[in-house]
DNA sequence: CTTCTGACGAAAT
DNA sequence: CATTTCGCCAGAA
């Protein structure tokens, strides 16, 4: 039976690349779960994470926090086309993810909120 | 069981 | 814009 950290990965899979998601956005898709909470999933390993774009979620500011890692995961989206201004921010209104499909919402049981 | 530590976030300063 | 404060809460020690 499927925990609330793989519902939260599950639903990090759903996000297409050249997008990206901020924690607390990837948690209102499931209620009672906290931004930290995801955050501190993804925080897992590359084991937990297989299959998992988790390079895909940054913090809300539209950066990437700095964390082992935040290297990795910056050229990763580079790499998906997703670029960085000067201050290493990227444009949300350019890659803001818009959620999962509502496929993905009623597979989990969940209504298409936003 | 208690304590500590954060890949967060919003608000205040 | 940079920092601080506080709320929240899952794991590790």
């Amino acid at each position: 039976m499927p925990n609330l950290r793989d519902i939260i990965l599950d639903l990090v899979r759903q996000i297409p690349a050249g997008h990206v998601a901020n924690y607390g956005q990837v948690a209102d898709f499931v209620p009672g779960v906290r931004a930290r909470q995801v955050g501190h999933i993804l925080s897992g390993g590359t084991a937990t994470l297989a299959g998992v774009p988790w390079h895909r979620v940054i913090n809300a500011g539209g950066t990437i926090s700095p964390h082992p890692g935040a290297a990795e995961q910056r050229r990763l989206l580079e790499a998906e086309g997703i670029v960085f201004n000067h201050q290493g921010r990227i444009a949300w209104a350019d890659y803001r993810w818009a959620g999962p499909g509502p496929v993905w919402l009623a597979e989990h049981g969940f209504e298409p909120g936003f």
